[in-house]
RNA sequence: UGGGGUGUAGUCAAGCGGUAAGACAUGGCACUUUGACUGCCACAUUCGGCGGUUCGAUUCCGUCCACCCCAGCCA
């Protein structure tokens, strides 16, 4: 009963994109059918504003029993490559999903060219021969009509002699382009003689080398697209509003039935102190102030993977923040809530000391060594458990140290009592300073009766601290990430260049030890480092070198007590 | 002075004429061999403003305001 009101509940949640999917069901539509496409330019990296829409496209076609084919809008070869398309195959795949069918935008470039043909033949387009400059000032202003190119009205044999031209490699680049003769006052600005065509002879195609000399711009070939591929709903996002009448315009120019692909368009998303424009990103790379597009702290999808998130970690994070129409800016926050929430369920316990000193417990027989008993994941007792060295000399963290501490300090001070995580209480009896006064040496006693697990062990201590044993301490680089930018909104400065506004901390890298444990590491494994962070093992570690990336760092309340 | 969109808490976001869900963030308490996790509590007398219709408006109408998109031979 319970589960039907939720299940009922969970039904009616529907974002609008939902609404409208089944209100056309609902009307029969299309015979029942349901497609979509998940259309990217294969001239960069997929990042985590694809993965909304990647959830998007794939989600809806899953949802309602339709397919989803990932469509390659390669209609320019100035900026694209093979290079990207294979890494966009991995990453939505890593994502989680499965397209229908492999298509590319340049699979159409012959019925797209056709159809210019047809256009021309129709007297709805014609060449023109102006400058881009020419071109872009008598397009007016959205507030000023626009003005007729002198070229607009030549004969249609004329316009098909020069697209033929065009076609063939006659014509220089940039000397001509194909316009459709629409209406050059229209309030629109994309219905003012939008340019169909445009000559690239400069660069060969990835896919088609040099066979086409002519390329469709994306107005003349994605609704296209859309209607050769027998797409439903056309998924985009909000900038594309504005293009949606032009999109709809050249479809009903051709279509020969009643069936209309409809584009819908929903917000793309925003991230507080991150960027998620390719150009910014592809700028960040080439002047290396990342160590590239998997950089982990780069919003790509595979700077992510690298950083730790998993799949099912940023499909719930895209759940979570859901669609409408409202361009906002979501909190990085949450995308670092919906990772430790997975990770605390799924992440190996272990143990790792960032900033070390030594802890000498004084009355602990030298050379004796205990192995103890380390569960691996509380939340989860079927993930088992592994041993842990202890002797004499153990690496701690600087921090849970303190000579003259403040009287909410649960950690060592001298006098006070301790746990250590899976070990005995230790007594704080002093510490070691070199000249300057810095603590070099901490000292403790244990008490042998309060071994976990033995009757001692239950007595109250405030506090409880990891260590590392000395001798058994295996050295690891740790990289400590954070937030790239120091301010929300990078992309909204208006004075500066965003690239003044990286965080200079955004990577600090250290040494660390960890326990012997972790030699056993696979590349991208997640653990929790206790009472630190959430890390995996980056794929530059080697069993010589172990590296590790903080994914995110775990919540501390005392940081904020202490300030 | 144009056209297309959008305004509900610090950030997202439900709500679809019957009296403001949820998540994150924030603050507090409890629990804790992770100052983690978990649990509990607090957090919009009001939905951009002002009018109108209605017994009743965040929902309908009008008007004003704010913000975003459009003047690439990019997508």
């Amino acid at each position: 009963m319970a589960e039907n009101i939720q299940e009922n509940e969970e039904k009616k949640n529907l974002n609008f994109i939902e609404e409208i999917v089944e209100e056309d069901l609902k009307e029969g539509r299309n015979g029942g059918r349901i497609q979509t496409r998940f259309p990217p330019e294969p001239n960069g990296y997929l990042h985590i504003g694809h993965a909304k829409a990647i959830c998007m496209d794939f989600g809806i076609a899953k949802k309602y029993n339709g397919i989803c084919n990932l469509r390659f809008d390669d209609t320019n070869p100035v900026k694209e490559d093979v290079e990207y398309v294979d890494s966009i195959q991995e990453d939505i795949q890593w994502l989680g999903f499965q397209w229908a069918n492999v298509y590319y935008a340049s699979d159409y470039f012959q019925q797209l060219w056709d159809l210019a043909v047809r256009f021309i033949k129709e007297g709805k387009a014609y060449v023109d021969e102006q400058t881009a400059e020419e071109i872009a000032k008598q397009k007016g202003t959205p507030t000023t009509p626009g003005t007729e190119s002198p070229f607009r009205n030549r004969s249609v044999e004329e316009n098909l002699r020069l697209f033929m031209e065009m076609s063939e490699g006659k014509i220089e680049d940039g000397k001509m382009v194909l316009r459709a003769k629409i209406d050059m006052a229209n309030p629109n600005m994309h219905f003012r003689d939008p340019i169909m065509y445009r000559i690239i002879t400069t660069h060969p195609h990835h896919r088609t080398g040099n066979k086409w000399k002519v390329y469709p711009m994306y107005d003349f070939a994605h609704g296209q697209s859309d209607y050769f591929e027998g797409v439903t709903h056309s998924l985009c996002t909000l900038e594309f509003e504005v293009h949606r009448p032009l999109y709809d315009y050249f479809i009903d120019q051709f279509a020969d039935s009643d069936y209309r692909p409809k584009q819908r368009e929903f917000n793309r998303l925003n991230i507080t102190y991150t960027v998620m424009s390719k150009r910014k990103m592809l700028q960040l790379v080439q002047d290396g102030l990342v160590r590239g597009w998997d950089d982990p702290r780069m919003p790509t999808i595979c700077g992510l993977r690298r950083r730790g998130y998993t799949p099912s970690s940023i499909r719930n994070f895209i759940n979570r923040i859901g669609y409408t129409k409202y361009d906002g800016v979501i909190d990085v926050s949450l995308l670092e809530a919906t990772i430790r929430e997975e990770l605390n369920t799924t992440a190996m316990r272990a143990s790792a000391v960032i900033n070390p000193i030594k802890l000498v417990l004084t009355n602990y027989p030298e050379g004796k060594v205990e192995m103890l008993e380390a569960i691996n994941n509380p939340e989860d007792e079927s993930m088992g458990k592994h041993e842990v060295p202890f002797s004499r000399e153990l690496y701690i963290e600087s921090d849970d140290f303190m000579e003259d501490a403040p009287k909410k300090y649960f950690r060592l001070t001298p006098g006070n009592e301790v746990r250590l995580k899976n070990a005995y209480i230790v007594k704080c009896t002093g510490c070691k300073k070199d000249e300057n006064g810095k603590v070099v040496e901490v000292y403790a006693e244990y008490d042998p009766e309060t071994k976990s697990g033995m009757p001692g062990s239950d007595r109250k201590v405030k506090g409880t601290i990891h260590f590392v044993s000395v001798q058994h301490a295996v050295p690891a680089e740790v990289r400590l990430y954070d937030r790239l930018f120091s301010v929300e909104n990078p992309g909204d400065e208006k004075e500066k260049d965003f690239r003044e506004l990286l965080n200079p901390n955004s990577l600090v890298i250290a040494n660390a030890f960890v326990e012997p444990w972790l030699k056993n590491a696979k590349t991208l494994q997640n653990f929790q480092f206790q009472r630190i962070g959430y890390f995996n093992v980056d794929p530059d570690s080697t069993p010589d070198k172990l590296v590790f990336n903080r994914t995110v760092a775990l919540k501390d309340s005392w940081a904020k007590i202490a300030k």
